[in-house]
DNA sequence: AAGGGACGCGCG
DNA sequence: AAAGCGCGCGTCCCTT
């Protein structure tokens, strides 16, 4: 055993791995060459407290995961780089950006058994050891040289903790109940259709659609077509989306808008979808990490991040297990209470309910009224209910309105926005500049100065959103990591959730994730356990982003054998 | 034939 | 029941 804080990981030529361990100070150890296939004995028998150092998470753990091993700890060189090189809180950026090999785009994650197949494809990113090594080297300057060095630091660590719980979210599954999502497939469509045909039901409403404009033949699939036809019955729609569509009064409309919600279900998550993704009894979507600006994940393939409320009850624990299933309620606002120090807001925010606090301070009379106006001033509206409501929270929450008005007046200028612990938004795109540069061109066509303005306040509503989202996404990162440290504690059982592998079919493990929601699957004995694990997580995310900042993120919180929403 | 854009709709 | 952020995906349609 070794007391080093940082292990370093490359590989080397011929099918070996090399591992360079860095006291606390930073200086190396020692360095030993390993053949790859000894990797796992070595994350086996490594330390408590080791933060494994490698350049992507995506590209070295779910082989690990797979040999039925886990890592405690990481430093993902490539996310912490994007993080780094763009950041304003880092004084010298120069050499980071410098070093573009770091600046690969994201690449595929590999999930199980699709890993060799996608290694081939990706834009591959430096690894080798002296490579790794200079990376490190550099991030570890950047981060000494910071102006806020420990939100930074935060920021790295949640960051890279939570590229270990893709691989491993990814690995252990969602359980799915394949008979729950036939019969709902069934009941609403009729029995699965041959390839090439439409199901009973959508076939019905077709029928009933083209009977009622009259015109046997009319495209319900093609927008544009759709679009004629609803013409030719006098039904004067500009476009065909399902809330203008509900503003006319014809007897074509209602089984047009069945047919639409019928078809999107089995295009989406049909039957199709089911074979392909949820076929051994887990859904297994590939998260992305940092895939999105903001710093929320992205997800690629199966669309982890569009499940559709109608099919939770097809989420459902296995025998003997149970779901702890919990979400922040109203998390943005929460977080921009706390980051703006807003005290008023943050009054509101006491309890379960900020939208009720907000009517209790008599700032609008509604419930309805709070959300419309809460979402708006995060998300920049200017008319409408949601515009008209603004105001009153500009008065009531000076702080809170200010910080996110300053975040749209920055974007607009083409300024940077930074979040909380310190993710800096891209810079405005060549095309934007150029707009706003020909605003001020006297040969400029008359139109554009309009389009520079309203390519500004566009900009500027990306901004103002961007701190809010950014630091919810920081906020939620925090919790899952601190809940991560919290689950591995708990005891192995008896009970085994086979198709959760061989790492996490013994033992609590988190199984879904979605901005602001989170489901573990875990033995029935641990269903308490959890909750409080759960809990105790998000008082300890506040606690790290906000110290002492009197903000409550109250959580809904449910244990139960399916996943569905009340 | 492949690929990009627009649209619509699911999620937060 | 809306117009305002961030996504992914399936379909259609047009370009290369």
């Amino acid at each position: 055993m070794t007391d080093a804080r940082w292990r370093l990981v490359a590989h080397q030529a011929a099918g070996d791995t090399v591992l360079v361990d860095l006291d606390p100070a930073g200086a190396e150890q020692r360095r030993h060459v390993v053949a790859d296939a000894e990797l796992t004995r070595w994350v086996r028998e490594s330390s408590p407290g080791l933060r494994w150092v490698w350049n992507d998470t995506a590209a070295w753990y779910p082989a690990l995961l797979a040999d039925g091993v886990e890592i405690e700890r990481c430093h993902d060189l490539r996310l912490s780089h994007a993080i780094l090189q763009l950041s304003t809180l880092v004084t010298d950026p120069a050499e980071l950006r410098a070093a573009t090999a770091w600046a690969a785009a994201a690449p595929a994650p590999a999930g199980g058994d699709a890993l060799f197949d996608l290694v081939d494809d990706r834009e591959r990113l430096p690894d080798d050891i002296d490579e790794v090594q200079a990376e490190f080297d550099r991030q570890r300057r950047a981060l000494e040289s910071a102006t806020q060095p420990d939100r930074l630091r935060l920021l790295l660590a949640a960051e890279s903790a939570g590229a270990l719980l893709a691989a491993e979210l990814h690995a252990a599954g969602l359980p799915w109940h394949r008979p729950t999502h036939e019969a709902l497939l069934e009941d609403l469509l009729g029995p699965r259709p041959a390839p090439g045909t439409l199901p009973r039901e959508a076939q019905r409403l077709a029928d009933e659609v083209r009977a009622a404009l009259g015109d046997p033949h009319a495209s319900l699939d093609s927008q544009p077509k759709l679009l004629r036809a609803l013409h030719r019955a006098g039904i004067a729609a500009q476009t065909t989306n399902r809330w203008e569509l509900t503003q006319y009064d014809h007897p074509a409309i209602p089984p047009l808008l069945a047919y639409k919600k019928l078809t999107r279900l089995l295009t989406a998550n049909g039957w199709t979808w089911l074979d392909e993704w949820a076929a051994a009894g887990r859904f297994r979507p590939v998260y992305v990490p940092g895939g999105v600006v903001t710093g929320r994940w992205a997800s690629s393939g199966g669309g982890a991040l569009q499940l559709p409320r109608l099919l939770r009850p097809a989420v459902r624990a296995d025998p003997g297990w149970v779901f702890v299933v919990a979400d922040v309620a109203q998390l943005e606002p929460r977080v921009l209470a706390a980051m703006s120090r807003d005290t008023a807001l943050a009054n509101a925010a006491r309890g379960t309910d900020l939208y009720a606090g907000i009517v209790a301070g008599g700032v609008v009379t509604t419930r309805q009224e709070a959300k419309i106006a809460v979402l708006g001033a995060m998300y920049g509206a200017t008319t409408g209910d949601s515009g008209r409501l603004v105001p009153a929270l500009r008065r009531a929450y000076p702080r809170a309105m200010g910080l996110v008005d300053d975040a749209a007046r920055a974007g607009e200028r083409g300024e940077a926005v930074t979040t909380w612990l310190g993710r800096t938004s891209p810079g405005p795109s060549e095309r934007w500049r150029h707009l706003q540069a020909n605003a001020s061109d006297p040969e400029a066509p008359a139109n554009a100065a309009e389009a520079a303005r309203r390519s500004a306040r566009d900009r500027g509503r990306f901004t103002r959103n961007f701190v809010v989202q950014g630091t919810a996404a920081e906020w939620a990162l925090c919790w899952l990591a601190e809940l991560r440290t919290r689950l591995r504690t708990l005891p192995p059982t008896d009970s085994t959730a086979a198709a959760s592998g061989p790492v996490f079919g013994r033992r609590a493990h988190l199984a879904f994730f979605l901005h602001d929601e989170i489901i573990v699957h875990c033995p029935e004995r641990d269903a308490d356990a959890v909750t409080e694990a759960v809990r105790d997580s998000a008082a300890a995310a506040g606690e790290l982003l906000f110290g002492g900042f009197p903000i409550d993120f109250a959580l809904d919180l449910r244990i139960s054998n399916d996943a569905a929403k009340s």
